[in-house]
DNA sequence: ATATACATACCGTCGTGCGGTATCAAAAAG
DNA sequence: CTTTTTGATACCGCACGACGGTATGTATAT
């Protein structure tokens, strides 16, 4: 195969097809000749120079993933235009309405099993996203009035984890009762704390989506 | 080697020896030959007698390891001297203090490389310990007033999910300071549910275990 | 005698390392 | 301004050791 001028598209493409096939097969069934095959005519040995091992495409391929959901969460941390708790809110609408959970049903993700996969989603969500973004929003939201807690760390990880982790369909596949069941619950558990950021238009998006998953399984 | 007059004994000698690798080493590190090196003169015939393949080992090992604590859920759930919240109460104290806690400290727990594992202990906690045993619960609390919530069964998941996975030292290894922060967050959650079931005993408790964690690394 | 506990030899596939080659942009030479 | 040189890098393809798993053999317990 030629050489490509422009190589970050070669390394885009093997980012490509192998965030297809983890999601399709899961890594640890996704093997290296696997990606080869779908390479269309790229060897083994270009994949290996442009990354050193098969665990280091899992790690950009959930960089890629989480980048524009880290973005949008960078951009509202950023505005100055509302307070902690209306920021929260605003993450809650984008995120379920974010172009990802779309491309996303064009690959048959199976995140239940795919156990390397999950981990790694799991862990920018706890050690990046939640202490990186909630965290400074929250610690706003204490300046401002808007949020109360003594505890902001260990908040921001409790919503990280149950809105990114637990009501997620691709990890935990929820039929549509369910779903509702557990924003039902989260919704109720937020407002302990002080933050009323849930509406029926955000329950109404997040039941269509439940029920788009199951039919595309 | 001699054939043994009672194979369970070789069975527990090969998960006693896989359970410690998997810990130490994680289970994608651990090769089936590490299993066997470790097993005193038994060989790779005698594993692949007693088990299909090295997942069904890890499901074994896990099955193991959640037995026990199953075992005080399943006590606790069928108990007919106490109401459904205190049931809960009593289930935190127990399962902060059973012996499997110190038993765990004698290998060194390292779930934080150890996907498949970890996997395993989630899917075995939602899928199993939180319908099974903390959803009952609930459902009687429900019936004797001492529980209220009109969505049981995210209700379990949430607590479980938070209580054994998030405040679980083998898997977020907190400082004390981030064990004392999740563990309010916590009980300020349940108590937005209604449940009031710590306290100063349980927080000490969980102090100590935190601090001991800490040391062992 | 037969089932079963274990041993041994072997298989295909995997991730990875590496020597070699083709192609590039930029500097040096003309 | 053109040509040549040069060193970097995109890529090839084979070989290796280790892996999980299997087929088959053997000895022991029932």
């Amino acid at each position: 195969m030629a050489r490509n001028k422009h190589p970050e598209e070669t390394v885009n493409l093997i980012l490509d097809v192998a965030y297809r096939l983890f999601m399709e097969k899961g890594y640890e069934r996704t093997s290296i000749q696997d990606i080869i095959n779908n390479l269309g005519g790229l060897s083994k040995g270009a994949i290996y120079h442009h990354f050193k091992s098969k665990d280091e495409i899992l790690v950009a391929v959930t960089d890629r993933m989480t980048a524009q959901s880290n973005q949008m969460l960078s951009a509202i941390k950023d505005r100055t235009d509302l307070n902690g708790q209306e920021k929260l809110k605003k993450i809650f609408k984008d995120s379920i309405q974010r172009p990802v959970q779309d491309e996303i049903f064009t690959v048959a993700p199976d995140l239940h099993n795919n156990p390397r996969l999950l981990f790694s989603i799991l862990r920018e969500t706890m050690d990046e996203a939640a202490p990186n973004y909630i965290l400074p929003i929250i610690e706003q939201g204490i300046a401002d009035g808007s949020i109360k807690t003594d505890y902001p760390g260990a908040l921001a990880e409790l919503i990280m984890l149950t809105a990114n982790i637990w009501m997620n369909p691709m990890i935990f596949d929820n039929t549509p009762e369910e779903a509702y069941q557990k924003f039902m619950i989260f919704g109720q558990m937020m407002k302990g704390f002080g933050l009323d950021i849930l509406d029926d238009e955000l329950l109404e998006r997040l039941q269509e989506l439940a029920e788009l998953y199951q039919q595309n399984k």
